[in-house]
DNA sequence: GGTATAATTCGTTATATGACGAAATGAAAA
DNA sequence: TTTTCATTTCGTCATATAACGAATTATACC
């Protein structure tokens, strides 16, 4: 009872069900939600940090960016999450505020693609893709 | 969104998560609530009012007890919060303190049919059975 | 009628939460 | 090496929340 009080709590925020549901097929660093969600960096560190600790997202750290992610099937807390975000899913997918944000996440990866073609460029040659926030796809990009 | 926002909202206390599971296949009126939680009336009684805006539950007024259930099928409001429940019945409906619950309100019921016998008398008779808090079981009692 | 009981509303209090900026940490770039 | 940038931690503030008791309303009982 105590993991899905803690479950629901972390839920309990419109800035953090907005991470969620970006990070849907995907990986993000936190200054791409940054500016997703218009909030101070240190405020969306915040709100990861409580999605991690209710064992709804987990972590990588890539460089200087740290890449934030849904929790896996392999995760052994993924079996308290997966229904948690699937009820999610079917509520809030398809939401004005959710749709918005699907869009403005495709602009801002855009612009960062833009501001550092070079960076692009390497990651095609498989070298590590460090120079742009950017994003990790996870399966096929939603 | 909102709507969403104000379910989960009113998920995020554990006091409103053990009404909710209280209320599976039943109808239960303030005052049984109460001896449940071991709460202050007036507290029960906000937590069944911030359930039933979020349009968990709604409530039927029977003499001079108030009788909450959680929505029917026949709401506008079910199908919002059909798979909230169904999400929350899943991860909670074995935990150790909903097992609990359900043991302490057979009992609390039990006690307060042994105090007015008469009245299980006069509800047999298909009068009205309005002496004793009771229990109205919606389908069969679970 | 008057009293007792169930429920709600209101005011108060203590605690929890979400926001920010400043400061600290760690890694890449110049 | 020094600087820059991404992130986290910490302290602070304003607001939200959960609890209670007192007062109020409605109904049943005597």
């Amino acid at each position: 009872m105590f993991d899905t009080i803690t479950i629901i709590k972390a839920l309990a925020d419109e800035n953090r069900l907005r991470i969620l549901m970006a990070l849907r097929g995907k990986e993000l660093c936190v200054c791409t939600l940054t500016e997703l969600l218009d909030l101070s960096p240190s405020t969306t560190s915040k709100h990861l940090s409580i999605l991690k600790q209710a064992r709804l997202i987990e972590s990588v750290k890539d460089g200087k960016f740290v890449y934030y992610r849904l929790v896996g099937e392999e995760s052994p807390h993924y079996h308290l999450a997966k229904p948690a975000l699937a009820w999610l899913t079917g509520a809030l997918a398809e939401t004005k505020q959710i749709i918005t944000d699907r869009q403005l996440l495709q602009e801002i990866i855009a612009k960062g693609i833009e501001a550092a073609p070079e960076a692009v460029a390497a990651s095609h040659d498989h070298k590590l893709y460090r120079h742009v926030p950017g994003i990790h796809a996870i399966g096929k990009f939603c």
